[in-house]
DNA sequence: GTGGTCTAGACCACG
DNA sequence: GTGGTCTAGACCACG
């Protein structure tokens, strides 16, 4: 696993690793299920500290993105693993769709202009999602999939 | 002048104050040469500290928005010289919306999930607003501002 | 401020000072808007490292509970800074209501068992907090306040 | 014998296997004199370390619940020697509720609120349920046991 | 072996 | 001065 570090930029370098992680998962180049490099690995992998793996993992542990299980390992989280149940899952999202609205109407952008760029960026992410996908290159493949119960 | 700033959030306090008024400027609330209030004002008006204040409108003159005459006070640029603000105010709304996306997806809404939940929202949050001030645009007027903070 | 570290036991010190200060605020002996103690004093005093703190800090506020804020300090947050809106507000205590309810059903708790345990532990709270406030014990004097929106 | 496991959650997973037990024979779905499974018949169904079940064993041994019998197995001892099991269980759904009105409450909700939110979301879940599984309690069957995991 | 916590100490960004 | 980030290194808890 490879994460780009824009080494002289002022995004902190957790966010970086969490972002970049976050937008594999969304796009599906990390499956989920999926087993994550250990927090020593990436540490060296990419010349950090642990502790600033782990503090990349924490949040996304936090966001419900992935699941930090102790003495095992780290994996991605599959959805019906989520905020628990079909209710709360509704309920997430419409929390997590309502603050973004807020915070753009609160910055003065128009609804129509905000429904506008909401559309034409989900779209994006979609097409993105489908490149990576169907060519199930490696990481989707059945060893993959084999390890995420364990 | 009047800028809400959004105390809790991650966004640097001269950044909002930075952003806001470039945002006014690309609407026209700000028209082309006119005066901005002095430091010690705006300081004093938003409760912030005057390096605070110093540092938005350093950047702001170097982005070129706007112009720092030493001893003579501060003045907004022309717009029409800047195709930067409204590139500005897309791309942040394209930030903002991609966030929300991102999060959503990798958390494994799916896309329809996801652009039926952020309608519906959007309705909800447009018909809340219209409850609230139905006296029309009302942000522009001094009245709105004047005591937004509380 | 004082909070008492369990030299010994098993929960970690960040979560041991994050838990009686949320304690605090929800008793009221903390009010809301209040300043905190700044990291290094906190250290200073409890005689543990910066980063302790600033982990249980930060965990806080990632709760919504208070805010930190780079440069000024860190505040108990006020209710109307919480989840953006009404509308958010309701949907988290919803949200916060759920989570301990699926767990107690799924750990096989009867759902009146779990009514009535809510209820008694409701009035335990509301008692600690009435024994807390009325006095107006200095913390909630008017100078506590007086800082508040600094 | 099955256990749920709560993949993602905090409780490490040897204690959550010891408070099923420390459950199962609290209610009397386990009778006292009866015999556990081995250790490595319980690690194997559970997919979790043999070392996990010893450790959960060797706590609840150490709190009188069960008896170790080197080479002859494990075993239940009776319920009414130990007043701890009931307590166990009222004191850990105590602190569950405890828990969330904490938060709550430190969030700034209004007591009233939180108690008709949690009476809502309480019926709403029970209704949930019985729309789940409206065959009776069906938990304590071994059918309903074998694939809990899926 | 895997993640969890903590310290001591450095340097940075913001107000 | 206040919080934010990062490192190097230690020791612990869990599986």
């Amino acid at each position: 696993m490879w994460i780009h570090l824009n080494g002289d930029y002022k995004t902190p370098v957790y966010r970086q690793i969490g972002d970049t992680i976050k937008h594999q998962v969304a796009v599906g180049e990390l499956a989920q299920g999926e087993r994550l490099p250990t927090v020593r690995q990436l540490a060296q992998d990419l010349g950090v500290d642990r502790n600033t793996v782990v503090r990349a993992y924490r949040l996304l542990d936090r966001e419900g993105v992935i699941s930090l299980q102790h003495g095992r390992g780290t994996f991605v989280k599959t959805p019906s693993q989520h905020p628990h149940l079909a209710r709360h899952r509704r309920e997430h999202l419409d929390l997590l769709m309502g603050e973004g609205i807020a915070r753009a109407l609160s910055l003065g952008y128009a609804p129509d202009e905000i429904r506008q760029t909401f559309a034409r960026r989900l779209r994006e992410w979609q097409r993105a999602r489908e490149q990576v996908r169907p060519r199930g290159s490696g990481v989707h493949s059945k060893k993959a999939h084999r390890r995420a119960k364990e």
